[in-house]
DNA sequence: CTCAGTGTTCAGTG
DNA sequence: TCACTGAACACTGA
């Protein structure tokens, strides 16, 4: 579950769970492609460590700890913390097991193994922090920043959503439910935008954002006018709440759910 | 058995 | 070199 919002409630629930606590047992799963860069006895070595702050920008989730270097999360498509306490089972597909000295305990899993887990000195100075554009929770620019943006590129405006490099943290579902709401379609070049359009595009993205890590990307919680509860599964005759018809199409590489009578 | 999939990266194209 | 596209990655579940 892993777009902006999802990581963020897993760095708040990180957050509850870990900072001002000491790292008193630290297992890892042996996983050569998750564990990006390191070594299962550099990660073992994290045990005794204070947890001192867990931080995220974009998708990307860290753990600063009282002595470097710190520990990097990325959930790929399908990682997660799971919240535990010490001496119950490990859940499935579990790569990272902490537990702290009052047994309060942190599992990562990753079933798909498109995460990674890396450990970093600097995480914000080094990559692949370091390549983020602009956190669209924490600091989205102002709409003629934007604008600026959109001129520079011809490709599809989803596409360009979806670029870490420029809008960090924006994924499939939060790309479409921009453009749907603010009534785009997804083909469109982003350079193609009117100053108003991105008005829009800004306002509706800077809104589904907010909402969504106020509930805690709690989707149950989302609006029940949100595309998101019907743009799952490809589904043919799917539609909106409003019973607009439902289009799905590929843009950038990825699923895309649009509503031509609202989206033309 | 086949295929899609809340993400990222890299090779290939023009 | 740049912007962009599409496949690959790895695995589950429908």
């Amino acid at each position: 579950m892993p777009e902006l919002p999802e990581v963020e409630a897993a760095r708040r629930r990180a957050e509850r769970q870990l900072v001002g606590r000491h790292l008193a047992a630290v297992s890892v799963a042996p996983d050569p492609i998750v564990f990006e860069g390191t070594s299962p006895r550099r990660l073992v070595a994290l045990r005794g460590r204070e947890v001192v702050a867990v931080r995220r920008r974009g998708k990307h989730l860290w753990m600063e700890l009282d002595k470097r270097p710190h520990l990097l999360f990325h959930f790929g498509m399908a990682g997660g913390f799971r919240l535990g306490r010490a001496g119950e089972p490990r859940p499935r597909f579990w790569k990272l097991d902490l537990t702290a000295e009052d047994n309060r305990r942190l599992v990562f899993t990753d079933p798909r193994r498109l995460g990674r887990v890396r450990l970093r000195r600097n995480p914000e100075g080094e990559a692949p922090l370091a390549g983020l554009g602009f956190d669209v929770l924490e600091d989205l620019p102002p709409t003629p920043k934007i604008v600026e943006i959109f001129a520079r590129h011809g490709a599809p405006v989803k596409a360009v959503l979806l670029d870490q490099s420029l809008f960090a943290g924006v994924g499939n579902w939060i790309a479409d439910e921009v453009l749907y709401q603010a009534g785009l379609d997804p083909r469109r070049p982003a350079s193609s935008l009117s100053r108003e359009e991105v008005g829009r595009l800004r306002s509706r993205l800077h809104d589904i954002v907010r909402r969504a890590v106020a509930v805690d990307a709690d989707s149950a919680r989302f609006p029940r006018t949100w595309l998101f509860h019907r743009r799952w599964g490809r589904k043919p005759g799917a539609h909106t709440a409003r019973g607009e018809p439902i289009t799905f199409l590929t843009v950038g590489g990825r699923t895309t759910a649009w509503v031509p009578s609202r989206q033309g």
